[in-house]
DNA sequence: GGTTCCATGTAAGGTGTTACATGATTCA
DNA sequence: TGAATCATGTAACACCTTACATGGAACC
């Protein structure tokens, strides 16, 4: 079993779930949802493929009986998924990635004859990211269920789920202190 | 002329920086990989056919005669573009998407068997977020030339383009700081 | 006049979302 | 059994990048 084309970011994505415990796709798509979307976004028109492809090369085996065309299967990652996990997280990155029209917005819109379109912008931008705020912290809820959050002291000691969702949590606070300190009186 | 399908991000790019000079396709290339790359790529494979899209629309127009199949040509943005880029200002924005493959990997790497696996994790964010650092300061370099960069209390005085850049600076830095001060003695 | 870089353009394929279709499951 | 929801699957399309092709411009 040679190496072969790389998998896409849903396969891996697929992988890491499937690592922590046996599931459907649907409960992939769930747990995505909640943890890992911001940064890694997953849709069902790549997900089902994608568990059949994976399922083709020996990375993943489904658990049971189909029980007919459109039923809940349970899929769980063999031996050989665990090595390629391992693999992917060793190798190198792709460059991150984004696309924030709100940003672009801010750039484009210093030259606008209506001096009401920057503060537009700004607002937006700060909307933005008290929404994405909102939702980190609903994620860390479901990672950290029933319990206080641990101060920033104790953050080294969380796993590395923790740790990531936690990040932009981290990035989205002081993005929202950052636009609110430069506005300054303006908003 | 009543309402179109709506235009693509690398559509809005063009018209904004055609808003601010009349300039050639390559121009708009060089400039876009020098100030707004990291949150509103742009590839030729884009733009090209974009410039054709947005002259037959009549949001731009083309300066001079073509002096041939693959002869430079300079564009300008028209009054309906202006009317249209504005629209676009002011209309809400699509939501911000990200797509990081190093926090994928920290999401994914606490249960590794091996323990260097998360550390290198960590590592990797790290230098992905030095390298966006370097790459917005020189950006800055470039919106801000022959004079340093305003202290913070003057941000409030520039321009919405020197803030766009400036926000990705800030986030950068934070983001920085952040690993370092979780990952705490393990680095 | 030939080489190198500039500038436009195109083709192919990867990636990803949305919307919809279909069949299971559940529950009244 | 009928309705609502769960879960899988698919089709269509938007977007983007990469690699390449082609012709102009500049420089020696």
């Amino acid at each position: 079993m040679t190496d072969q084309a790389p998998l896409t970011p849903t396969a891996w994505a697929i992988m890491g779930f499937l690592s922590l415990a046996p599931q459907s796709g649907y409960d992939i798509l769930r747990q995505a949802k909640e943890s890992i979307a911001e940064f890694w976004g997953i849709s069902p028109g790549q997900l089902y493929p994608q568990l059949q492809a994976l399922s083709a090369r020996g990375y993943i085996r489904p658990i049971g009986e189909a029980q007919g065309p459109h039923a809940r299967q349970h899929w769980e990652i063999t031996e050989q998924g665990r090595d390629a996990l391992l693999d992917w997280l060793k190798a190198p990155s792709a460059p991150l990635r984004v696309r924030d029209e709100r940003l672009a917005k801010l750039f484009f819109g210093s030259r606008a004859e209506d001096p009401g379109v920057r503060d537009q912008a700004i607002a937006a931008l700060q909307e933005e990211r008290r929404r994405l705020l909102a939702h980190i912290d609903s994620a860390l809820g479901v990672l950290l269920p029933d319990q206080e959050l641990p101060p920033p002291s104790e953050a080294a000691k969380l796993g590395a789920p923790e740790l990531a969702v936690r990040y932009g949590a981290h990035a989205a606070r002081t993005a929202e202190h950052w636009v609110r300190r430069v506005v300054g009186r303006k908003l």
